[in-house]
RNA sequence: GGCGCGGUAGCCAAGUGGUAAGGCGGAGGUCUGCAAAACCUCUAUGCAUCGGUUCGAAUCCGAUCCGCGCCUCCA
């Protein structure tokens, strides 16, 4: 089946056609790394990675690269507040991001590069558009890409530029510009700067914003490349502005598909400090969710559509997660090791029913429910006796195989200790001896210590609470 | 004003012409000393509202109401 994406360049569904047969080039807005990333950022890069991981279930190889923006205003202000160096103050939020990727089992990118590594590369792009007369260089030093020489403006984002306007929006540093549209490349050093300056043909100061993806996007994936993602909020002015310094600057087609991903809301309203909704990753751990039932709820909702991220959510995540574990275990002790057979029927009609659902734009919901449908009609035939070993390890290689993609299932957990087993014989003991009251205790007991007894047919069994 | 998104059960959420997936929650039941898990039954005669097209519409068309986003550096 073919592979959709919903491309904002066109506002419709396309067939998925790689510029290179078999490989796919990817390109994702990354992180500013002024502060902790907010479970919102997180959506973004939730729908990046079931994306890259999709994309590899389908065969493709995927070259992913990830910008961390380190130098921008808010960087620098934040490193001037606390009086550290640019680098040392980005640094502990690239450490922490990192920390939170793998928190929530996204898969790692192939480059992450960082901006102020990049300098020499957004130089060299600048001097093209010089060259090319799309870009002017203002009194101050300031070099402004012009929209006016670039006709496609506006095409990514639908924007009638006559709408656009100066106004109370407009940073009062720009009023250098033939067009208040015009967008710096490189911006002159004011004092606001400090230390963080470079040199370049027009004087000493600091990349405009968007050039850096241009830039980094170029230098480890070509002038023209697959996929670009990031949230909706950069379709403009961020996207449409790459678009116009790229393809001026190559005269090729820069991107062939734009994916954008809807916010995040918290409680019905946009995630704000004064409402006291505003969570880090760090903060939703901290209030004793795990990374992966983050991960789910993330990853739950179609990407396009607004997320509202709640409390409850996420324990309805952990419920669901609960049932795709106690799953995963049964096929795990029926299979007990044997040699995987064929998957059965069931298995094999949810491996099909989940990729055609996200050969559809990443259809998440459809390809969950495939996955649930599977677990439900896996444990009726387990139930009813008729999976064998080969089989249940065969139905066991298909759920992995979709969890690839999911990225939910989480090692086997740890195994009792030795106290646990022995509590667990003693209760036993005193239920084979029909004394309820003692075993009731010894289940208080052991929960105490974690662990829920289960009395199957098979026997009692330790499972971690 | 321009561009765009959305309104489906208690909650979350698929479904873009053929008679409402899935998850969570709830009720009852099977199993069970109890519990857990699993399984079974039930939980939207209806998909914001009103019209229209059609043999047939949550799905197409028109209008209306409501909520929301972007429109210069916010994922």
């Amino acid at each position: 089946m073919a592979l959709r994406f919903y491309n904002t360049l066109t506002r419709q569904l396309d067939t998925f056609e790689p510029l290179e047969e078999g490989r796919v080039r990817l390109y994702t807005c990354g992180p500013t790394v002024y502060h902790y990333a907010h479970i919102g950022n997180f959506r973004s890069y939730m729908f990046e990675d079931l994306l890259r991981r999709y994309l590899r279930f389908k065969g493709f190889r995927v070259t992913q690269v990830m910008n961390l923006t380190d130098v921008d205003d808010k960087t620098i202000r934040g490193a001037r507040e606390r009086g550290v160096s640019l680098n040392e103050y980005t640094q502990q939020y690239k450490d922490t991001f990192f920390e939170d990727l793998k928190t929530l089992n996204i898969e790692p990118a192939e480059h992450y590069p960082a901006a102020t590594d990049h300098v020499p590369e957004m130089i060299a792009l600048i001097e093209r558009l010089m060259e090319k007369g799309v870009a002017y260089r203002s009194d101050d030093g300031s070099v402004y890409f012009s929209i006016a020489k670039f006709p496609a403006y506006g095409r990514l984002a639908h924007l009638d530029l006559s709408g656009l306007r100066a106004g109370a929006r407009v940073a009062q540093d720009e009023y250098e510009k033939d067009n208040v549209a015009d967008f710096a490349l490189w911006k002159a050093w004011d004092e606001n700067d400090g230390e963080v300056a470079w040199d370049s043909p027009w004087g000493r100061g600091r990349p405009g914003w968007h050039i850096e993806c241009s830039a980094m996007s170029m230098k480890y994936l070509g002038e023209s490349f697959d996929i670009h993602t990031g949230g909706v909020d950069n379709m403009f002015p961020h996207h449409e502005d790459e678009i116009a310094q790229s393809e001026a600057a190559t005269g090729k087609p820069f991107v062939k598909y734009w994916l954008h991903c809807a916010h995040l809301i918290v409680d019905g309203r946009k995630m704000s400090k004064s409402l006291g909704n505003f969570f880090t990753l760090r903060d939703v751990i901290g209030r004793g969710f795990s990374g992966r039932e983050v991960r789910y709820v993330l990853m739950a909702t179609h990407y396009r559509q607004w997320l509202n991220f709640t409390f409850d959510t996420l324990r309805a995540a952990r419920a669901a997660l609960d049932r795709l574990d106690e799953f995963r275990a049964r096929l795990e002790k029926t299979s007990a090791g044997a040699a995987a057979g064929p998957a059965p029927a069931w298995a094999d009609e949810a491996l099909d029913r989940f990729a055609a659902a996200m050969d559809e734009d990443l259809n998440i919901s459809g390809a969950l429910g495939a996955l649930f449908d599977m677990i439900h009609a896996g444990n009726k035939a387990l139930d009813g006796g008729t999976v064998d070993a080969p089989t249940a390890g065969g139905a066991l290689a298909t759920l992995r195989a979709l969890d690839r993609v999911l990225g939910l299932l989480q090692e086997t957990g740890e195994t009792a200790d030795a106290a646990a087993r022995e509590l667990a014989a003693l209760r036993l003991k005193a239920r084979e001896a029909k004394n309820w009251p003692e075993a009731d205790r010894l289940r208080k007991e052991l929960l105490a210590l974690g662990w829920l007894v289960k009395d199957t047919p098979q026997g009692p069994e330790l499972k971690k609470a």
